[in-house]
DNA sequence: GGCACGATTGCT
DNA sequence: GCAATCGTGCCT
């Protein structure tokens, strides 16, 4: 029985569009002790650049995500809002800022609570800041090759209405019809 | 040192 | 519709 290898650090290290959109669909794993919480990845969202006004590394490398201007495949976590947590998968070279939000999971292992929206995904699979910088691979948390998605639906990015033109860019990708994703239509 | 605000969520 | 809650960023 083939045992599914930890994605490489390779996987991260390209375009982040190219990168939230191959996360769909694969499988996100926390180990705690014993215990192994997983799920499939059904919604995404790219950050790239300190351009991008929606973009947290627009605060430059000394700022609170400067694990985004490090080398790929890395945990970029942080508080939101004084009690939520937001995951994110550090991508693109060393030196060049961008990350992918995971805003969506369908359950599949020992999940308890619902995994829809960033916040709450963290909340089921207890990710918190203790994690921040960590590399995506064994033996805390890590993500897997997982079924290929039939099809990737993309639109603007939730929450971001700060940005201004940043904002209207379609770097939102999700499964279409997953009863997991955060919000089905594309628009807000 | 002070203050406004957010890549959200859950309750009214 | 709006409060919760606190680290970060920016201004005084």
């Amino acid at each position: 029985m083939p045992v599914a290898a930890p994605l490489a650090r390779e996987f991260y290290e390209r375009e982040t569009l190219a990168v939230a959109q191959a996360l769909l669909g694969t499988i996100l794993v926390r180990q705690i002790g014993a215990e192994r919480r997983a799920g499939r990845v059904v919604e995404t969202e790219a950050y790239v650049g300190a351009d991008d006004l929606a973009c947290h590394a627009r605060t430059g490398p000394g700022g609170r995500a400067s694990v985004m201007y490090g080398p790929a495949g890395v945990a970029y976590v942080y508080l939101i809002y004084g009690m939520h947590h937001c995951l994110n998968a550090v991508t693109e070279r060393d030196g060049h800022p961008g990350a992918v939000l995971i805003r969506g999971l369908e359950p599949i292992e020992g999940i308890v609570g619902r995994t829809d929206g960033p916040g709450r995904i963290c909340k089921a699979l207890e990710i918190d800041r203790r994690l921040n910088g960590l590399p995506l691979a064994p033996p805390e948390l890590w993500f897997e090759a997982g079924r290929p998605v039939e099809a990737v639906a993309s639109g603007r990015r939730i929450g971001v209405d700060y940005a201004g033109e940043w904002a209207e860019r379609p770097w939102r990708f999700w499964i279409p019809g997953s009863r997991w994703v955060s919000r089905e239509p594309s628009r807000r």
